[in-house]
RNA sequence: GUGAGCAUAGCUCAGUUGGUUAGAGCAUCUGGUUGUGGCCCAGAAGGUCGUGGGUUCGAGCCCCAUUGCUCACCCCA
């Protein structure tokens, strides 16, 4: 039997209620923000993404699905959708259309590690890049506009955490002072931090090791360095997020893992999943766009996690999908009344009402037990004696009611149906 | 890439110290109502016990290998 490739799964017809509840949630979200939702391919240019995302993360380093097409160019499945859009921005001269464009996305992502409970290679995510402008207020509202979604969807058991990184001068600063920091204890650290220790030092603060932890517990914070415009932009997004009451935490140690950010970065964490528990993760990257050529223009943007939205939802039955269901089944009483049934089938159909029949020749019995599991609002029998009066019977299936209507009066029998 | 656990009907799972024809619930189908669903009752169908080897008179059960899944690490949404 072939299967799934690894990591990938169908979402079968039983599933697809709580997507469209998920993703028509997230569309009006954005939509009461003024989002516009943009579109761009699955794949790309694989240094569109060793380049934007940053050549000595994992993402880029081990996870990506990059091969060779058949001119010989290496193309990349997107790790992540930001670089994405920020090259369509870049492309289609975005910021001279207007000097602000508030996008957002949902689409499916890939990445190449092994599966677990909230995570797997291709998943979905949702998100938002708000492109050109450094205010403050953005960086607040990608966290507000996260929260309202996971709101909406009834989720609790939730914890935000935003941190600043500072602008790259302040940083740097900082980055030596830690260094200066480490270098006594340079022996003890793991291997894996032995490296970080020359590419990405500040990420020795998400480290497991007990060692690594250890010695990183008394080290400096790079709040404490920050320059004062960062320090107040850094003031601002909390006021914002305190005015519009959203509950917070500053987490001194929050380190996204993208080489991009500046400023702001930010997750959301659910206690309501497995240990894969961050919902979303974003923040500030003013330096990104021009990095990939375009313009000196800032963003900020964040993207979710939608296998991990939904866990979290099942696992919290924060959300109970409405159940489906069709405006009439059509039961035939006895045999050769394929032409009629069918013909007001497609009938009714063409006039907006959803309708099924039996198409596996089954008995009256079987045919409305079926109508009873599509969760059909009415049952219009055709046949037997009332047939050859001409006339067909309507049921409610809710209350049982019959009614008789003439058989060719179809406008009469559609409006009963409407009304309901 | 590393580690651990699991693999029996469409689904969720039983299966006693290895011993005849491998079970249940749910779902499916048929009948109880010659033409009427949900509840109930009766019955039916459905399984190379993941795959390949081995031990044994005998393996769903023990051993080895292999594949898949799950969870965790790394890292991330």
């Amino acid at each position: 039997m072939i299967k799934a490739v690894t990591g990938t799964r169908d979402t079968l017809p039983s599933d697809i209620p709580k997507w469209n509840y998920l993703e028509s949630s997230v569309k009006s979200v954005f939509s009461n923000f003024n989002y516009k939702e943009i579109r761009t391919p699955v794949f790309e240019e694989t240094n569109l993404f060793a380049r934007g995302i940053g050549e000595a993360t994992d993402i880029v380093g081990k996870e990506m699905y990059t091969f060779l097409d058949r001119s010989g160019e290496s193309i990349t499945l997107r790790p992540e959708m930001t670089a994405g859009v920020v090259r369509a921005f870049i492309e289609h001269s975005l910021d001279k259309k207007q000097n602000l464009n508030k996008l957002f996305y949902i689409g499916a992502m890939f990445r190449q590690e092994r599966p677990q409970a909230g995570r797997f290679r291709q998943f979905h995510q949702f998100g938002a890049e708000a492109l050109g402008s450094n205010d403050p207020l953005l960086d607040a509202e990608m966290i507000i506009m996260a929260y309202e979604i996971f709101s909406r969807l009834g989720l609790k058991n939730l914890l935000v955490k935003i941190n600043s990184l500072g602008v790259p001068s302040s940083r740097e600063n900082y980055k030596n002072i830690l260094k200066q920091y480490l270098a006594p204890h340079f022996a003890l650290l793991s291997s894996e931090s032995k490296k970080r220790f020359e590419t990405n030092i500040l990420r020795l603060f998400d480290s497991k090791e007990e060692a690594d932890r250890k010695i990183m517990e008394n080290a400096p914070l790079l709040i404490e360095y920050l320059d004062e415009e960062s320090l107040n932009h850094f003031e601002k997004v909390k006021q914002a997020l305190l005015s519009t009451g959203i509950p917070f935490e500053v987490d001194a140690r929050l380190v996204r893992g993208l080489d991009y950010y500046t400023h702001t970065t930010f997750e959301v964490v659910s206690g309501s999943v497995g240990s894969q528990s961050a919902l979303c993760g974003g923040g500030r990257y003013n330096l990104l766009v021009k990095e990939l050529g375009g313009p000196d223009l800032p963003g900020v943007g964040f993207a979710a996690g939608m296998e991990r939205i939904l866990l979290a939802c099942e696992n919290e039955k924060s959300f109970e999908p409405e159940e489906e269901k069709i405006d009439l089944y059509m039961v035939a009483l006895d045999k050769g009344l394929e032409n009629f049934i069918y013909g007001t089938a497609v009938k009714f159909r063409r006039n907006g009402i959803s309708v099924d029949l039996d198409y596996l020749g089954r008995s009256v019995k079987a045919q409305m037990r079926e109508a009873n599991r599509t969760n059909a609002k009415y049952v219009l029998l055709v046949g037997g004696e009332e047939f050859s009066r001409g006339e067909v019977v309507l049921k409610n299936m809710a209350n049982g009611e019959q009614k008789i209507f003439d058989k060719n009066d179809f406008e009469k029998i559609l409006l009963s149906i409407k009304e309901n």
